[in-house]
DNA sequence: TTGTAGGCGTTATCAT
DNA sequence: ATGATAACGCCTACAA
């Protein structure tokens, strides 16, 4: 007698039923519980129910190691994402999940903190978990990333952004383009005088595309760019507020400061009440993203909405896709527009 | 030779390197590997540095579900949170993480949707996925999960409450006594119409709690509960609208209307202004949580302030402890207060 | 200090 | 339709 026929049932350790002790009580061999798990029109339908009665009387549930092990797969997609500390991924991420698991599959989420070495270490973490495929922020990222990735051959997406200069698989929305466009207002508003906050933009091609979209209408517009003020801090309510006042302190202060995304312009705007100032009477402001902030903030924000719930639930579609072979297009550009509430106004004067 | 011997390096798959790989390059046996990346100590200094600069420069990185199934533990705990979609656990679950990453352990999230059947099946998925432990919020859930945890002797921790008759470890706050000691503020300031706005309070402890915390407050003052209007919605801005109009349009209306949380009472407070109500002025408002949103609201929110970072560090070292057999007390009651900004004032008339 | 080899709980290939 | 059994990649007594 092997070591391997100690009793099923035998109390060396309290643990889960294992796919062993539910063969033995079902009178079948382990390959026939695996198969009507997996594969139930493969089995007869008598040994199905027979073996369906003792898994629910058992509890048994399959160990979710060994499954990834022997199967190669685990049915488990990663999403690395820059932070969870704020709303700006929430609502896309919700949707995204959602999505994954009308098709079967689970979400792991993790965190780069903004910062490329932890991205990549996250990447390794995700890939040594089994994921099936990611989920990634953006274009910019560490090299080693994709040359892991290209190994594996582990289908990936990234989010958030939309260029088609990359030739990667990617749902997203032309960052540059939508800022542009919301510029192009400002400018419209007959504002000359402008000020930019703005996430690093290092590392960050979302923040960067932003930026060159603020930059590209001033110029099309047959201005200078060469004077206007671009801060960059990190995204909170906090140094939105602190960028703000500093913008506000110039010897030539803008009469319009348009921020990277809405949690930075929440701050400034209520800096701007601090400072006494009206907005936007004396000063406008802009934010980006269209999270919940920008509604309930005072005034409401006008922001660029982008559709965050779409944007998660096509990722997850196209991942599946990408995982399991079916053929489909690998890009897909979402629109973004520009909602207009109350914090952007005629330019002073 | 048998089939195990096949050259590793072998074109087969192009995959991630194994153990067996790196054993092979650095010329020594595969337990060697392993105890040089988890026992590095018993190790000579001569192989270490051998088999660490093979592993550098293959890249290797142990497979994670190899790992968790033959050690039996996977350096994971697992974390179930009704909701991600708005911000109530996300700087608690921040700091969570945080900590458990300094303690070298790496953490699972999962919804429930304010589900009792869908958190049973996220506890049983995340124990499949050999978690070593379970951060849980709220002490009302399927009794199945107490079962299993206990059958399993998984560790857990309930927070986000705390209650001593329950007999289980926990850190959190006592949301009764809480709500009371607000409500009593709301009675000092001449309220004696008061209408409330709570979560569904089947299934939600927590909900349940504060309600009877201003339920007590008001008997302890010698007046009637009978006529206290209750109305019970899930989270979010647009029910907190709902809710407030309602109330408002009653025979009688509330002067002070007391919400469950931070979410809901932005939103009665956006749909008070929309009804041309002035707060404190017409009538007051009050939150609970003291997020984000509670500061930039306009008006900012007179509400329950509750430790959110210290309760996540707090739990994570909590639960590190009981995974690793340290000895500990088992519950911990953290201290809230109420933060008064500008939402309360004294009653009209 | 290092190596050998069995076992962790599944899946999947071959037989039957 | 079902059963044996060899992987999957790692850990860990037990030996040397």
């Amino acid at each position: 007698m092997d070591s391997k026929s100690s009793v099923p049932g035998d109390a060396r350790r309290r643990s889960q039923p294992t796919i062993d002790d539910v063969a033995d009580a079902a009178g079948v061999s382990t390959a026939t519980i695996s198969r009507t798990l997996n594969e139930p029109h493969r089995v007869s339908d008598k040994t199905r129910a027979r073996v369906m009665a003792t898994v629910e009387r058992l509890g048994y549930q399959p160990n979710f190691s060994a499954k990834a092990l022997a199967a190669n797969k685990s049915g488990t997609v990663g999403a690395i994402i820059p932070t969870m500390d704020n709303a700006i991924f929430a609502r896309g991420l919700q949707a995204f999940q959602e999505q994954l698991g009308d098709d079967g599959y689970t979400l792991l989420v993790a965190s780069s903190s903004y910062q490329p070495d932890l991205e990549a270490q996250q990447v390794r973490n995700l890939i040594a978990r089994g994921v099936d495929a990611l989920l990634l922020i953006g274009h910019d990222r560490h090299p080693d990333i994709y040359q892991m990735l290209q190994s594996r051959s582990l289908p990936f997406v990234n989010a958030w952004t939309f260029n088609p200069e990359h030739d990667v698989a990617s749902v997203g929305f032309d960052n540059r383009a939508a800022m542009r466009v919301l510029t192009k207002e400002i400018l419209a508003n007959g504002h000359r005088s402008l000020g930019v906050i703005s996430a690093p933009r290092q590392h960050n091609d979302r923040a960067r595309e932003r930026v060159e979209g603020v930059l590209e209408a001033i110029k099309s517009a047959g201005l200078s760019t060469g004077d206007v003020p671009i801060l960059e801090v990190n995204y909170s309510i906090g140094n939105g507020a602190e960028a703000f006042a500093e913008l506000m302190q110039r010897s030539q202060p803008p009469t319009a400061v348009i921020c990277g995304n809405d949690v930075l312009a929440v701050g400034a705007l209520g800096k701007a009440k601090q400072l006494g100032l009206s907005v936007p009477g004396d000063v406008s402001i802009t934010g980006f993203d269209d999270i919940e902030l920008a509604q309930i903030s005072s005034p409401p924000l006008t922001t660029v909405h982008v559709p965050h719930r779409k944007m998660g639930r096509q990722a997850a579609k196209l991942l599946v896709k990408l995982i399991e072979g079916t053929d489909t297009p690998l890009q897909f550009e979402l629109p973004t527009d520009i909602v207009s509430r109350e914090t952007l106004g005629k330019a002073p004067g």
